[in-house]
DNA sequence: TTGTTTTCGTCACTTGGTGACATTAACATT
DNA sequence: AATGTTAATGTCACCAAGTGACGAAAACAA
């Protein structure tokens, strides 16, 4: 997962890589739709067969998540650096933007990436498990910060709506990508953390 | 889906109906699981063939949905009484929570069904389709009061996080059921309206 | 040259889901 | 009583996702 050691190279080398399979299905996703492309397309493209294909993902959905695995993990890294004065829904909403903050080279690949997933509905349905680990990153700590464990109900209902308004913020984002997503992001959360009190005035 | 009128019966007689099949696959997932559950088998218990079954369900998952579906009609109605003068967020609650009461014979077919749904994976894919109504419903009805577009960012955070809180609460009254499901719904929806500020002192 | 190791390819199989088409069982008509 | 109409079912064929088993290829080491 980390720094690969210079490996003595055994075995037969990688005839792919999970990349260039992200990359290849991610291309044949848009062009002619997730449905309607099979992984047998996926495979010949990559020069690799079905049954390899699966050996990298574990299915034609997982393609389109293995970033997002990478943003749980620094989201909980990101989580474990917040100092303790400051106060718990704050730092939710500037570690989740920070998080969220992309290169404006990774933008346009973030952006086919989110589209696809959020017009396709077998894609919609793959989320549930990757959310469910968002989730868990920002309910462990929002349990720590309360002392209660993480499945009661005040942690669970934190976590839950902070990335229900986050998904807003990305839904909002594609549909109107004239701003910048981060701003989405932080008006979203704010509007969370003061319960939308604010927006009843000037609306 | 309202009174039937007394149709003149054309035509050969179904050989089974869509609730006798939900509650056949109901039993028959808690028995032995979803996934090893197959088609055949809740066709073969229903004296009906699998062919058959996808006539009356779209998919094997759909038939814990059914009665989720009716609830989103039942929201509908719901935010179309409310008086003007009650508060965006404070109808919400009041109708997400008058829709949630459910009859205590109710009850236990509705814990089966809410424990398999957030138990099985396949069955957490599922959902997407029918949580994307229920927010659509919520959102409609805070886009008209906040006089914006649907697909604003405000009415998508509304509803997504509306729903997100009433996962939370389900879920909690499915780990500890030692209370009424709509007092976790209720602390929920009035956590999330208070911005989660009342519990950071009251822990 | 002979192992060892890692990855890959082939094959067989199950299951969900769909389309086409014949078939059954009711009622209506003549 | 025979025939037609209608609505639901059954059968069949098919595709694609995913999985397990097993052998083969491709590298390096001894």
């Amino acid at each position: 997962m980390t720094a690969e050691a210079p490996s003595p190279r055994r075995g037969r080398p990688p005839g792919t890589t999970a990349r260039a399979l992200e990359l290849i299905a991610l291309q044949l996703f848009t062009e002619q739709g997730f449905d309607e492309t099979t992984i047998e397309q996926i495979g010949t493209a990559a020069g690799v067969s079905r049954r390899t294909f699966f050996r990298y993902y574990d299915s034609k959905a997982a393609v389109l998540w293995d970033d997002f695995e990478g943003e749980v993990e620094r989201l909980r890294a990101a989580f474990a650096r917040v100092p303790y004065d400051v106060p718990l829904m704050d730092a939710i909403r500037e570690v989740v933007v920070g998080v969220n903050r992309y290169r404006a080279e990774d933008v346009p690949e973030l952006r086919t990436r989110m589209r696809l997933i959020s017009s396709v509905p077998a894609l919609q349905a793959s989320a549930a498990p990757h959310y469910d680990r968002w989730e868990r990153a920002v309910g462990d700590f929002a349990a720590a910060r309360l002392a209660q464990p993480a499945d009661s109900l005040y942690p669970l209902t934190i976590s839950r709506t902070t990335l229900a308004a986050c998904r807003a913020a990305f839904d909002h984002w594609l549909a109107r990508g004239d701003e910048d997503l981060t701003s989405y992001l932080d008006l979203a959360l704010r509007a969370l953390i003061t319960g939308f009190s604010d927006m009843l005035t000037t609306g």
